[in-house]
DNA sequence: TTGTGTTTTATTGCCTCC
DNA sequence: GGAGGCAATAAAACACAA
């Protein structure tokens, strides 16, 4: 156990209360210090030294030790029970004030993070847009009989895929009467990168139809499958890009804008105190 | 000197444990 | 039911700028 004489030495009590100036005639001074009714009194700074150690080997207060440490000091048990609960409080909240410290900067980084994603999201949803733009305008410049052959299909057998049909060679037996149907409105619904079915829709099955010298030849996109890959490292910050390819979208809906990020999610950036 | 904000000591009321 | 702990709060003591 700690004891006061380690932290006073062998100065007289009065020293406890060395910040006061009991003059000279320190003995009733002293006195009437000790009997002043209702007066709250400072421990003084030794008192408060010997309190801090005895409880930093313990924080908690058996009674014998409060009766002991109430004699070393001159004080009441009471104002030693009322020390260590005041103490033990303080210490919590510097605590909680350390707590909330570390999830604020938890906070800020995950903010940073998101807010990132939030910016390559946006990037290549415009790079999106700008190749369908593209694509379309190409399209209608060039009025490619397959295209329109395989519109034609799609719209007549809506529950399969394109890529099925072109397989099956159902191309050939269409009549090309179907091209003159209005396409665009079609295509734009077909490449509407808000639909659920963006990702792996009529876009991603034309790519493939490859033989024919039309728009839809990997040749003449403006990105290949190694510049798609290339383009989306070049726009993700280099700490962000691992973390993005392991990304599990399994139990996220099929919204790849989101990045696995449910939209409602946001509201964690909302934590109140 | 004084007004104001902060820290420290002490009280009160409620809760839990034995 | 009493002892002790805790949260909330009061109030004295203190620090400090104007």
């Amino acid at each position: 156990m700690v004891s006061f004489q380690d932290v006073r030495g062998n100065r007289s009590p009065k020293s406890f209360f060395g910040q006061y100036d009991f003059g000279d005639n320190g003995d009733e001074e002293w006195d009437e210090y000790f009997h002043q009714p209702e007066k709250k009194r400072r421990l003084s700074v030794d008192q408060v030294h010997f309190l801090e150690k005895s409880f930093n080997l313990e924080n908690k207060l058996e009674p014998e030790r409060k009766v002991q440490l109430a004699k070393d000091l001159g004080l009441q048990p009471r104002q030693i029970a009322i020390w260590f609960q005041n103490r033990r409080a303080r210490c919590k909240s510097k605590q909680l004030e350390k707590d909330f410290d570390a999830l604020q900067d938890c906070y800020n980084s995950l903010k940073a993070e998101y807010d990132s994603l939030q910016d390559v999201k946006d990037k290549l949803k415009a790079e999106v847009d700008n190749l369908t733009e593209k694509l379309l305008l190409k399209e209608k410049e060039m009025g490619s009989t397959e295209s329109c052959e395989l519109n034609a299909l799609s719209k007549q057998h809506p529950q399969k895929p394109i890529t099925d049909l072109v397989s099956e060679g159902e191309v050939a037996k269409i009549s090309t009467v179907a091209c003159n149907q209005d396409i665009s409105s079609a295509k734009i619904d077909t490449f509407d990168s808000d639909s659920p079915g963006c990702a792996d829709g009529v876009h991603a099955s034309l790519l493939k139809t490859g033989d024919s010298p039309n728009v839809f030849e990997p040749e003449q996109s403006d990105l290949s499958h190694d510049e798609e890959d290339d383009f989306g490292k070049s726009l993700l910050p280099q700490h962000i890009f691992p973390k993005l390819k392991g990304i599990d979208y399994s139990d996220s809906p099929a919204n790849p804008s989101n990045f696995g990020f449910p939209v409602e999610d946001h509201a964690l950036w909302c934590w109140s105190y």
